[in-house]
DNA sequence: TGAGATTTCCTATATTGTGGGAATATGGAG
DNA sequence: CTCCATATTCCCACAATATAGGAAATCTCA
């Protein structure tokens, strides 16, 4: 099928992961020919795959309809992945920096080309927890860009930049450019980039090798977040991203002495 | 190796699904021969699981340490379906449950032989969102086996009733009697078999084939659900229940009509 | 610096996944 | 109620793919 630049030897694992990956953009329920449709997979494979998910947990499959859905493994991984990075103990700093700044603010973390917000300021679920937003269109995208490790900064891997506003940043020389100002900077801007009259300040949390493991974003209208206060909020939202930094980092890996 | 009475045909997929699952028990980061040793498969085999996961983002490597971790597809996919399944729209009638009967609160799906809560009432680790029990030895799970679906309600398939307190359940031929008498009795009690000095009451969440979807339980010490309240407490939380069977229940399955 | 453990890569083998196709079940229309 | 279209599930021969052994590279700790 695809020539697939990935060495990997491991076809019947990403199909299947490829399969679950189909409910980020379905409904909360799919058949399964709706699963061999979007994978591109025969019928009989997407099938057996799904079945194979189902008996471990991570899908599950309505008795009367036959559809499938999301299973309580994946719910289940999913909270456990939260606890285990420790996510349950940020919750003050975030608020604390949300009422500083009277703005939302979003933790996100990279997943590939998007960015995967792992604490929402907001319910709103077009805007909440577990949302991917695109890299090159948000400021959130642009931090986890600019502290990429090597290997994976790489603008071209993105694919097409799809515009979602006009002033969204597609020419990937340009892209570039902004994720050098970025780093400079210390902070990255998004205004209006992705939606209309909303800008966003976005700052890395970073480990000890300098490369970023979340990014963290206050949100809010312009009339809010002024050009001459951007300073301002950047050392809010820089100084919420320390304390995270010494929350987040577990205790096995802090013991990693430096230098 | 086992004999497997798996019918599947899926070695592969099964196998990395395993190595998902070591995260249970594991630590927040398992290296890859750990990974190895708790799927019993070999050194090469976990390595390349690890890596495809790795590729998919459902897991994550440690650029230093070479460690895994649960990756940001595993937040992303089950936020997704803690949305999908509609829970964000429970927290209301399960902190109202909470304030009229002054117990902790319970929401909990079957996965395989556990019950894993959905939403808990307390935000303690130990017994919190996304925390496995074991089903013979939980009110919410003696209400997931008395209206499981046929096949699934065997409580052979259960193996060992490990007890947890002097009052766990450990003969099957016991839990079978209990199980007949949840049925009947609309509730499922747990008076000190998982932890001492804790009774639990559950009830379930059902669909309208009459199988239970989720399991509802109220949680304090005997000294508030007292022998007297039990029927009272029984009344709320299947209150509570109905209200949840129509939140829960999609509109794609509303529209079936049964009668 | 050296011993031991761990991560990672490579390759031959056959076990395992693959997809065509047929049978069965389901739901909608007339 | 019956028929038709669509979707789900099962079966089987083929060969592509995953497997495990071993060796090299890298890291850890003393």
């Amino acid at each position: 099928m695809e020539k697939s630049g990935s060495p990997s030897g491991t076809q019947a694992v990403q199909r299947a992961m490829s399969v679950l990956a189909c409910f980020r953009d379905g409904g909360p329920t799919l058949s399964a020919s709706d699963l061999a449709r979007r994978t591109r997979l025969s019928t009989s494979t997407a099938h057996r795959l799904a079945r194979a998910l189902v008996s471990t947990g991570f899908l599950e499959q309505d008795a009367r309809t036959a559809r499938y859905r999301l299973g309580p493994s994946m719910t289940e991984l999913g909270q456990l992945s939260f606890h285990q990075r420790g996510l349950h103990r940020v919750a003050p700093e975030l608020g604390q920096l949300a009422r500083a700044t009277s703005a939302t603010v979003d933790l996100a973390i990279r997943n590939g080309p998007h960015a995967v917000i792992l604490i929402g300021g907001s319910v709103d679920p077009e805007s909440g927890t577990g949302l991917r937003r695109p890299l090159h269109s948000t400021a959130l995208g642009k931090v986890l860009l600019a502290w990429a490790p090597p290997g994976e900064d790489d603008v071209a891997a993105l694919g097409p930049l799809r515009p979602q506003t006009e002033r969204t940043i597609v020419d990937p020389e340009d892209l570039r450019a902004e994720i050098e100002r970025v780093r400079k900077a210390g902070y990255a801007l998004n205004d209006g980039e992705s939606s209309h009259g909303v800008r966003t300040l976005a700052v890395p949390v970073l480990d000890r090798a300098e490369q970023v493991r979340y990014a963290l974003a206050v949100r809010s209208t312009p009339e809010v977040i002024t050009d001459t206060r951007i300073g301002w909020f950047a050392m809010h939202a820089r100084a919420c991203a320390r304390a995270l930094e010494v929350l987040l980092l577990s205790p096995e890996e802090r013991r990693i002495t430096d230098f």
